[in-house]
DNA sequence: TCAAACGTTGACAACGTTGTCCCAATAAAT
DNA sequence: ATTTATTGGGACAACGTTGTCAACGTTTGA
């Protein structure tokens, strides 16, 4: 037999909405009976039912929609949620799915309707796509979403931006200040906007440094394993070979990395290997793999927060800043070698 | 404004208590109203109300503990639950937590009461332990676990056992009829019941093949990447060196691929490892490790399917057997190399 | 001294659903 | 024809909370 508001209010004395006042922390409820009534929660180990509050009053409850493959990825986001939901008394559904099948689409809103939930956050490739976006305005879902993007969106008061770009031209910048000018990149799936950034952070960097860039080493592909040891047996065998690959994450370079063992070419000395993301075995690959790290725990928690400050509708403390975005760093490790100047 | 049940009896012509009953499917109304009902509903958008449902009746959530720094079994076993839950319309809400922290028990209690939930899926190294069991059991939370047995528990009418003792054996066996005899084992956290488990596999292989087992070969560390790079440098360094290595995880095993690299030992050529678990980057490293691979997937449905049986207390559909719990399949990949006879 | 104002408190309705009960209409049995 | 089951469906309470409003006692100002 759960203990309720009544339960309480018996003990205390008062009446069960002199309870709720407390709970509540509305003002206009004498000290004493404020005493009082926390002895008695205490005493009784009273805890509100969730329910109940939801029925009468507001949602409190938030989603988090995914269709990412990386498992790290998501539990990194999924724990920067948690963190900010349990400090806000928020719950969280957790809602995986295929945005492949469009379909799917009509499935997250009914899920979010069904669920009353107050809003969701999105992470790529989902939260680049503007089919879904329109849906969700048009059902008067909320929303915060993770993008990639080097300037300010205009959506920015519900819009988290990583500058993909800037931290691969960062990377691109840091082969080339090893000597390296024949620079090869491993695109990812070009549909997610990631890829285009980390593409012009690259082509830039290039240019900033008087480079001409070969239309050859720019090779299409996707976020994995397969298609970097693919990309990268391909190329291994054309006339002219790239001293460094630059690949859109650790996935493509780990199967770069493999595909290079395979036809016998040595990592990092005759070819050096950059990754993005810094995905855990990219710090147990052999060698292990230079690349860039997303302060992925940071970048979830402000947007569960700019979520719940969004839903909750009290203004956001203190609006953080985002002049730039969030920038990636550049994680120096042993897969790419300085050559002879 | 949302649509009630009211506003669907309404637009069917009936009460709004038949509505209740066709929703639910109760049997006592007529075809024709059903069928009235059904379109009332299609035409009005109808979605019951979650909390409103809940405050009356049952809970229907269930919490997901784990406290596991492994993302890729986490995510496994948090898909398999979540669908599973969506099937029956269950809510789940995940909870991670650091049980290194023993105070933190008093949190996952708290969180299970204040969040309405009916029972909770625990996998291991939580499901291990006992202290935590009996608070729950106390605290009259229900549960189902997940657990590394080579035989059925006592309590199996709420434990999900994986039979890591037999894929351990079946491992070390594979090792002996590639013709080794010098198998080093590198065990995981000791506290982990898996890691005795998989000791005990390989034990017995040895035994029942007539091997002697040499304890300078056995070693203790702990389920990670470091260990094995450390346990590795220093067995290599030994004036007698084993031909082969049993990692207790892929993580071990990788460090173990990482050390032997860095001393300039050749894999498979001249040292085998195996592994366990089948992580994603096991096919990833080079060579790519042999391991066993345990339906997680499977395990964590079964896991939710017991308990949401359980909590909603009607009798499991028919109870599914297990005879020796899930066995982990061996994969051979490239790791391990036969030895001439 | 009385009225107005204030701070404090409680009675009651409401949220949207499900469970209980009971009544009406029909079918079956006498 | 009358009674007895059986079925369908409605009225109402209940779940545990918050919002609204009125009432209370006390202080303040005229």
């Amino acid at each position: 037999m759960k203990t309720t508001i009544k339960d309480v209010a018996k003990h205390a004395g008062v009446s069960f909405k002199t309870v709720s006042r407390v709970i509540n922390k509305e003002n206009g409820v004498a000290k004493d009976k404020i005493e009082k009534v926390e002895a008695a929660i205490m005493a009784l180990n009273y805890l509100p039912n969730q329910n109940a509050r939801r029925l009468r009053g507001k949602s409190t409850n938030i989603g988090f929609m995914y269709d990412n493959p990386n498992s790290n990825y998501v539990i990194t986001m999924l724990h920067g949620i948690l963190a900010k939901c349990r400090e806000r008394n928020y719950e969280l559904i957790v809602h995986p799915c295929q945005s492949a099948d469009k379909s799917a689409y009509d499935e997250i809103i009914l899920t979010v309707q069904r669920s009353m939930i107050a809003g969701v956050i999105l992470t790529p490739p989902m939260s680049e796509d503007s089919v879904l976006l329109e849906q969700l305005d048009k059902a008067n879902i909320k929303f915060v979403r993770i993008i990639s993007s080097a300037t300010p969106p205009q959506d920015i008061e519900r819009t988290i931006y990583v500058n993909d770009r800037l931290a691969a031209y960062q990377i691109t910048e840091h082969l080339i200040k090893m000597n390296h000018k024949k620079i090869a990149f491993f695109n990812g799936d070009i549909e997610h906007k990631s890829s285009v950034e980390r593409l012009k952070g690259y082509q830039s960097a290039l240019q900033d440094h008087g480079i001409e860039l070969n239309p050859k080493w720019v090779l299409e592909g996707r976020y994995s394993f397969e298609s970097g040891m693919a990309r990268a047996k391909d190329m291994l065998a054309y006339s002219e070979v790239p001293t460094a690959i630059f690949a859109c994450n650790d996935e493509i370079a780990a199967g770069a990395l493999f595909a290079a063992r395979m036809v016998g070419v040595d990592v990092p000395a005759q070819l050096s290997i950059a990754g993005f993301e810094d995905s855990p075995f990219s710090r147990q690959t052999w060698p292990s793999l230079t690349t860039a790290k997303q302060p992925n725990d940071l970048i979830a928690g402000h947007a569960a927060e700019t979520l719940i400050d969004m839903v909750s509708s009290r203004p956001a403390d203190e609006p953080i800043e985002h002049d730039h975005g969030y920038l990636p760093e550049v994680l120096v490790r042993q897969s790419v070698i300085e050559l002879p100047a």
